[in-house]
DNA sequence: CATTAGCACTCACCATCCGCGAGTGCTAAT
DNA sequence: ATTAGCACTCGCGGATGGTGAGTGCTAATG
């Protein structure tokens, strides 16, 4: 639908208007509170054709006007006021967050936490897949007869572990033998190295243990593709937005945001860019999704609003907020990359370091 | 208030009805439901009694009897059936869970999770204080000009962080000869035994870094009392229960539930015995809070049941379930009081070794 | 020809009312 | 002590009606 000037006017005053105060707008608030020059009844007109287009819509028929999901994506796409910045509020509370810790999921609560704040929505972020992680050390330790477990220490401060059989029995040097084979060869590795190829180079070298080992690669191909966790931060932010008065949008949200695993996708669909992204003049770019524009039937109020972070240069997760669709956008687009990129930044001084840095001041190596 | 026998089986049958059906339970059901060989004019009688009593209540004049929290306390403490003990259901689940994992806080999430399937209400754990986890090993690292990052990574796989302050230049060299002195000392030792008496016997060693050292010291006491963190699985369970239809409910307790400086005081307060504890066979023992039992408002509808858990012989946290006051107490208690024997154990084979196991076995030491 | 005043109309919201039925307490009979 | 009978209470659900905000349409206006 073209909008000549005029239209758009209105419908930014409309969406404006109903972010703040969560109230249908009609033709003479809009009159009253905007200085068109217009009168209601022309301004009625103008709705009308709006509504025609699919850009408003009505809760009922003696109500004023919402904007529908097309109206707040040309509002977003277009018409949305991008000049105020990110007021004093949100610098202070930005400066105030340290993001230093060396636990990886330490800085990535932090940071949702910040992000929550700073929008007053629901912050998600998605932690990186194991992948990208580190080896910082590996244990084997001897679980009951016939059992080891493998236990494998990302330099990102996290600790996976796996059960790997063994046939027959273990000794301590044996134990040890192996140990000292796997951080040898593995410390400072990323997950993904971990590969086939790998070991077809490495296993001449302890061959006599190759099934052990073998089910050691295995159960790393099973670390590799462990599932994505998310975080999620200030459900009650979002639930007490007026949208949510009736209890079963609250429960409906809340089963959504316990299932980890359909939190990750969405993310991750997100972050793949089938909708329009926007580049705020940072390094980041932001996506946003609204409404029925979101995969899934719980969110279908809801806009979710994310951008990706880094290690290093490579794009590892996702933070983003979910809020009402009737929402801060620009505000919230700009606390999303705010957080996004001092996240990068943290974590690539935290965790991007050449391989071997963090390790190499641990005792003994 | 004494209770004749026939009173007791009365009360009983109410709170046994009530739970099961969330409705207020009148004379007549209950006649008929049950077989007193009563009519339903002396139901009345004696549930008139009961109410004097203060143990039901009338949630309006026309509507049957619900327990009162006193009536519940009763109920709990005399009258209900403890017979029926772990249903095969909820034996698979027990079985299913493996409470493998190298990660303090992985373990937990997973007996949080198993809890609130078990009990199909909101399940929380509150994780060990610091001080009772034994150092895997400490960390520094430069950070900017004068500044150095102290991690110290626990045999529990978490990782806390310090910033220390750092007077001068530091050369690589040194460095690594205050982290190999930090190692040295300080591996295998409890948090809670890193103490300025320790400082006092080993000062002399690094005589020329004494500054830098008591600084660490110094971080070392702030990471030893840092908050205690409690984690909350399902809450979807308990918002689905029939005493949540109103939106204003689940708000006050979602609320409270992102509060985990609260929540951890709860638990605590639980732990130390204000309540009457029951011990259930096993070696836990459960306290079972009721209604305004709790020290919340927030909580004046739900009833909290915690048991303690344990590494070897020592009490390090607690774990439970958050419920309505119409809640399956004997189920919930064995439920609440299973997870947390079986946690206690596999804590306790995981953690819990002699100093000194778990890094044995790191290459390098 | 765009704009606007006027007007009839719609409909959510709120308060009120009313009948129903479940459940009670009391009293008198057993 | 127990119970049948009965009047009474009160929450609930549906029906009713007034109010007001907001609309669409039409005809008048600059």
């Amino acid at each position: 639908m073209f909008l000549n000037s005029r239209q758009q006017a209105i419908l930014k005053a409309i969406v404006d208007d109903y972010v703040q105060t969560a109230e249908p707008v009609g033709s003479r608030v809009l009159s009253k509170r905007f200085n068109f020059g217009l009168s209601p009844a022309t301004l009625r007109n103008e709705m009308a054709d709006l509504e025609e287009g699919g850009l408003l819509r009505q809760p009922h028929t003696s109500a004023g006007r919402i904007p529908s999901d097309a109206g707040y994506r040309v509002f977003v796409d277009l018409l949305m006021d991008q000049d105020d910045c990110l007021t004093e509020e949100m610098r202070v509370h930005l400066e105030r967050f340290t993001f230093a810790s060396s636990s990886l999921r330490d800085v990535l609560a932090q940071a949702a936490k910040l992000t929550a704040v700073l929008t007053r929505c629901t912050a998600i972020v998605r932690s990186p897949n194991l992948g990208v992680s580190r080896i910082g050390y590996v244990q084997l330790l001897t679980v009951g007869e016939s059992e080891l477990m493998l236990i494998v220490h990302t330099q990102h401060g996290a600790s996976l572990s796996q059960v790997v059989e063994w046939l027959g029995v273990v000794t301590p040097e044996e134990l040890s033998l192996l140990t000292n084979f796997l951080n040898h060869h593995l410390c400072g590795r990323y997950l993904d190295q971990v590969t086939d190829q790998l070991l077809v180079n490495l296993i001449d070298e302890v061959a006599s243990y190759e099934s052990t080992i073998r089910g050691i690669w295995q159960k790393f191909q099973v670390l590799k593709h462990s599932e994505a966790r998310v975080l999620v931060s200030s459900v009650s932010h979002l639930i007490e937005q007026p949208e949510f008065v009736e209890a079963q949008r609250i429960r409906s949200l809340l089963n959504l945001l316990e299932r980890e695993a359909t939190l990750a996708e969405v993310l991750m669909l997100m972050a793949q860019g089938v909708l329009p992204r926007r580049s705020l003049g940072g390094s980041c770019s932001v996506t946003v999704a609204i409404g029925r524009e979101n995969p899934l039937p719980e969110l279908q109020d809801c806009s979710v609003i994310t951008a990706p972070y880094y290690i290093g240069d490579q794009a590892v997760g996702e933070i983003g907020v979910i809020g009402p669709t009737r929402l801060g956008y620009w505000r919230a687009m700009l606390a999303v990359e705010a957080v996004a990129d001092r996240l990068s930044r943290s974590l690539t001084r935290l965790f991007g370091q050449p391989s071997g840095t963090l390790i190499s001041r641990r005792p003994g190596f």
